[in-house]
Parts: structure tokens; C-alpha cells; sequence
DNA sequence: ACCTGAACACCGTTCAAGT
DNA sequence: ACCTGAACACCGTTCAAGT
């Protein structure tokens, strides 16, 4: 009986997990608009339509490196331990995880049912439960929780993404500086907060954005 | 002395209120991708190159037209009554717009200190001082009540994007049905709220978010 | 089965030339 | 000052042809 020969591999093989791992890196190191098919073919020392073999294209490239980034965070989370404490752990593991590859904030805003936002709606219901809230109230309050942590994750990481460092406070100052000179009778609150501007600490605003929607899920237990 | 000739204005003159006008009616028609500076130099009437004399460039043009949008919204948002029953009326609008308008979800989660963003927040941090919540925390509170909102409204009215009536509960049934297939091991959570996908109402669940928030506020006061 | 790379049908943006 | 539209430098995606 003729066994069918299955030609070795090279061990360079182009494959879906080979692709996304090029993707990421082009993705972190030069963000959204430098990954295009031809440069992933040309890191992968290949043709662009090669690509289009494992993948089927640019919004399912999109998704299976968001997927491959969350499947790393989720993995990371602990479980046990006090279930608010968890929470707030996971939310920090997305708020990081968008800060470090902030081309994932708009993927995971964009598509509501992909695997990625399922990895992350399991982590999250399973402390909801955990948490005693009512089994009919388990979902609204999960999605609930979840979307707004990738809300906030979204908008402060899209604030991150701007100047660092020394050059943070100079572009936050300019803005503030902006902020100020607007119709005090038509934006009473936003000139009162520009003080604030300069220095507020993003990561620490959204865990406090988080802690609000924790303070409310005890309300319903 | 010689007075400077104004030449009248032709009555279709292009200027950026038109153009944004435009912009929003190919949007809302055909969604993002369908808008082109060629598109919309057609449905004017004029050539491509001409838009560029009233709008810098696509970014501009979009956060015009988000601005546009949220302008309308903000001006029927009615102020005076229960700072609350304010909050949950300015949510569902915005819910409402994002709703009516999706291509403004990606556009408002991309640039956080855009005027449209400004708008909001002016109209959310007034509600917050008329809750009573103490000056220092004035600012967290609103922009986390803001970032929910936003990060809900986007979820949701993406998921409102897909299929409507008669076809939405075949499609939600088909994800239950694929979510009821994941490993139960791995997805007990996912699995459990599957059944209660198919008869959810996005718009519901997203006022659930909102109280959550809510709820979580009055702890700050 | 998997890869190649030229070709197709587009884009956003620029700019010399017009009025 | 404002508009025209051809031209430039790209894209994502397809597909006949190769191995």
C-alpha cells in the first residue's frame, strides 16, 4: 500500500501564524498605514498574492493579529483571587495591550463579534458571575463592562499614542492653552478642566473610569 | 475712495459646509468606503482637486463631518431637568447618531481631543457638576462617563450595522449557534448567554451600560 | 498544494494651468 | 481667490503561470 509522501516543509514555510507575526511586527513598528501587501511580502521574502493563500484578506489579516495579541493577554490573566481585583487586572492587561499596539484600538471597536472580543467577554463574564450578579443581569452587565473597558482603553490609548515624555506635556499644555481660549459661556466645563490637562495620567484615569462601572455592577447583586 | 468689488457668490459655490454636507449624504448612503474625493467631486459637480481648497485633506473632511453631526445632537440635547435623566437623554443621542450614522464610530474613537469629542464632553461635564460630584473628581468623571458612552455606542451600533428585522434574528441565531459550538471547557460564559442573544436589544442593554455608569458616579459625590 | 509577480481597478493628493 | 483635471505614487486583490 502506497503511503502518500508528504513533502518535507521548509522550515521558513509561509503560514497563517508566520504572516500575523510579520504583520504585528510592521503593525507595532511603523503602525496602520506601513502594513500593506506588498511590504509583508517583501519582510516574508515572497510574492503579495502568496499571502492570499492563508489569509483571506486585509480585515481578516486585521483580526487574527488583534486575536493573536488578546489570546496573550488573556493567557496572562489570573484567575481566583478576589473578583474586582480580577477585573481591573484585565482591564489593565487590555488598556496595556491597546497602548502597546494601539492599531488594535479601532479593530476591536470595529467588528463586535470576533474572537478576539469573545476571549475577552469569557475572561470578563466569568468574574461577573463571580461577582454574584443576578444570572438575567450576567449578560447586560458583561457586555456592559466590556465594552466600556474597551471604550476607554480605545480613547486613552488614542491620547497615548500622541507625544511622549518631554514632548507630552508641551503638546498637552498647547491643547489646554486651546481649550482656554473658547467661549467661556459656551464651554464653561472644558475651560475649568484644562488646568487639569497637563498633567493627568491616562492609565490612572482609566482605571478610575473602570472602578466607576465596578462601583455600579454592586448595585446590581 | 474705491470700494472693493466683492464679485457675488455663484449660489452653488463650493465651501466647506457644502462639501460636508455632501460628504454625510455618500456616507450615510453607501457607508465609508464609498467615499471618495472623486465620488464626491462628481456629486458636486466640480473636479477632485477643488475640495483640497476648503478642506485639508480625508482626516479633516471626516472629523468635519463627525462635528457636523454632533453639533446637531448636542443643540437638542435638553438641559435643565434631572442631571441624570440629561445624561441618559445625551447618550441615546449620541447612541441614536452613531446608530444612524456608523461610519462615526471609528471616526470618534480615533482622535480624542477633536471638536466633536469637545462638544460632548462640554455637555457631559455639565450634568456631572449638577450631580454634585466633587470638583477634583469632576474631570475623571466626565471623561470615563464619556469614553463609556462612546466605547458602548460604537459596540453597539456596529453590531446594529449588520443585518436588520426579519434577517437580524437569523443572524444572531447563527453566532448563538457557532458560540454554542465553542469548547464548553474554555467558553462556559459565552456559552451560557447564548441563548440570550437572539431576542437582546442593543439599544436597551446600552442604557443598562450607561446606569451602570451612572450608578457608579454616585459613589464620587 | 503552494508560490510568483505582473496586471487590474482603484485610491488620496498634488499642481500647472485656467478664470 | 477659486476651480479644473490630468498626473503621480501608491493601494488591495486577482489570476495565469509556474513548481
Amino acid at each position: 500500500m502506497a503511503t502518500r509522501i508528504r513533502t518535507e516543509r521548509r522550515a521558513d514555510a509561509l503560514s497563517k501564524a508566520r504572516i500575523v507575526e510579520a504583520a504585528i511586527e510592521i503593525l507595532d513598528a511603523d503602525g496602520e498605514s506601513a502594513l500593506t501587501f506588498r511590504a509583508l511580502a517583501t519582510r516574508l521574502a515572497t510574492g503579495a498574492g502568496a499571502i492570499y493563500w492563508h489569509v483571506a484578506d486585509k480585515h481578516d489579516l486585521l483580526a487574527a493579529a488583534t486575536d493573536h495579541v488578546i489570546a496573550g493577554v488573556m493567557a496572562k490573566v489570573a484567575t481566583g483571587s478576589d473578583p474586582r481585583e480580577a477585573i481591573r487586572t484585565l482591564a489593565l492587561g487590555a488598556f496595556d495591550a491597546i497602548d502597546a499596539h494601539p492599531w488594535m484600538g479601532g479593530q476591536l471597536s470595529s467588528d463586535p463579534w470576533q474572537y478576539a472580543v469573545l476571549r475577552i467577554l469569557e475572561g470578563i463574564g466569568g468574574q461577573v458571575q463571580a461577582l454574584g450578579v443576578r444570572e438575567g443581569e450576567q449578560f447586560n452587565a458583561a457586555t456592559a463592562l466590556m465594552n466600556c473597558i474597551l471604550g476607554l482603553a480605545a480613547q486613552y490609548a488614542a491620547a497615548e499614542r500622541l507625544p511622549r515624555d518631554a514632548d507630552r506635556s508641551a503638546y498637552l499644555a498647547v491643547i489646554a492653552a486651546h481649550w482656554m481660549q473658547l467661549d467661556p459661556a459656551q464651554h464653561p466645563f472644558v475651560r475649568q478642566v484644562a488646568a487639569q490637562l497637563a498633567d493627568h495620567d491616562d492609565r490612572e484615569q482609566f482605571l478610575a473610569g473602570v472602578n466607576l462601572i465596578l462601583g455600579g455592577i454592586e448595585t446590581v447583586r
